[in-house]
DNA sequence: GCGGCACTTGACCATTTGGTCAAGAATTTT
DNA sequence: AAAATTCTTGACCAAATGGTCAAGTGCCGC
């Protein structure tokens, strides 16, 4: 029989699992699943490592666990998308949204790629799944405001992609784009940059 | 005193160095240096773990060696952006051969992509060193360009990100591209948008 | 074809790591 | 305030892991 484990239903779980969660992901999104040890997470969440376990099954637990955690927050831009007079300025505002995200959540940016170049183990079924359907839902509104002339046409799937490329690039490059920049904050001139360059794809 | 150890100059060391950095390159590009295992990159290899050890140093060294081999080739096509009459066409050459990177050379790009989120302890240097004026002196002759109205006004710096990103985009979240595209090929239809994009960011 | 040197590895070791467990400390319930 | 329950952890364990070493095996120049 397994032993049951906390869901979180006590002000002390609720607590707890927080803060193991906000530790895992420092943890994972430095190392990834693999490269993480159980000992960092628990020292980083000010627990002993037992006690952690408490709460949840083991690490692969606590990894997918924050990883589906993360994902409804990840996709909510994308969700938002929706039909408007001004299509450009609706996907202009999505882009700045995923840069505000690069911006703010830029752990939450770094664990979800390195899940991606780990091939996504963990999220393949959402990946094809909802967020496959989710992605074509968009493509075929994106390709309705081209159709009707609305914005410049384009494969909607590549533009989609553009978007996530460049703005993700600022949290999960963030050392060499400031190495580069020597010292300049990124993220004081890549908003207009960015608003440019999707600007002159979008408009017809 | 330390062990000498092999540099590579007899048969037998060239061939069993290269397939060690061949299974380091697969192992390393999916895990990182902290999730990696001598055992798996010495079965990869076809050898003993021991015998790993022999021609290198440890892991951390297996690690940084292939990291700086891969290095030059990595940076190569950004080298050859040079001087020219038509800059559109240069720089979407640039794009062009960057994209073909991504689809040729993916494990190099997963490798560097998991550097850098784990904020590239091992090639900092290099980063805010030779890469940071390689990259200034390519922002300088893009500027040049742009002041005499060759090509469309923007951020140097950010748009030589923009093309890192939207290339390599196609090699380290190639699962998730896929997954979206449903089983057809990304690189058919991706150079197509991403000429389409820069050009449209370029042209005057 | 043989002597020397490069190469190879089974056995081994110390440390790290994911995870268990029983017993004790807090907290909540009654 | 006692009983019941939840929470916490020191001590421990088995497996994995990076690395060593002495004893071989085999290649190469002579």
């Amino acid at each position: 029989m397994n032993k049951p484990r906390p869901t979180g239903t006590t002000r002390i779980q609720r607590e707890k699992r927080e803060a193991i969660f906000e530790a895992a992901l420092d943890v994972f999104s430095e190392n990834g699943l693999r490269g993480a040890t159980l000992d960092q997470i628990a020292a980083r969440a000010g627990l002993s490592k037992p006690n952690v376990i408490y709460y949840f099954q083991g690490k692969e637990a606590i990894y997918t666990e924050l990883l589906e955690s993360l994902l409804d927050i990840w996709i909510a831009p994308l969700i938002e998308l929706s039909d408007s007079d001004d299509p450009v300025e609706e996907l202009l505002t999505y882009v700045r949204r995923k840069l505000d995200m690069s911006r703010d959540m830029p752990r939450q940016s770094r664990l979800f790629a390195t899940e991606m170049i780990q091939n996504a183990p963990h999220i393949n079924d959402v990946i094809s799944g909802s967020l496959r359907d989710l992605v074509d839902e968009k493509a075929r509104l994106i390709k309705g405001w081209m159709k009707a002339g609305k914005i410049a046409k384009s494969d909607p799937h590549h533009l989609i992609f553009s978007i996530w490329a460049v703005t993700q690039h600022y949290a999960d490059f963030d050392v060499q784009v400031r190495a580069v920049l020597d010292g300049n904050d990124p993220f004081e001139t890549a908003p207009d940059f960015v608003e440019t360059l999707f600007r002159r794809m979008l408009t017809p």
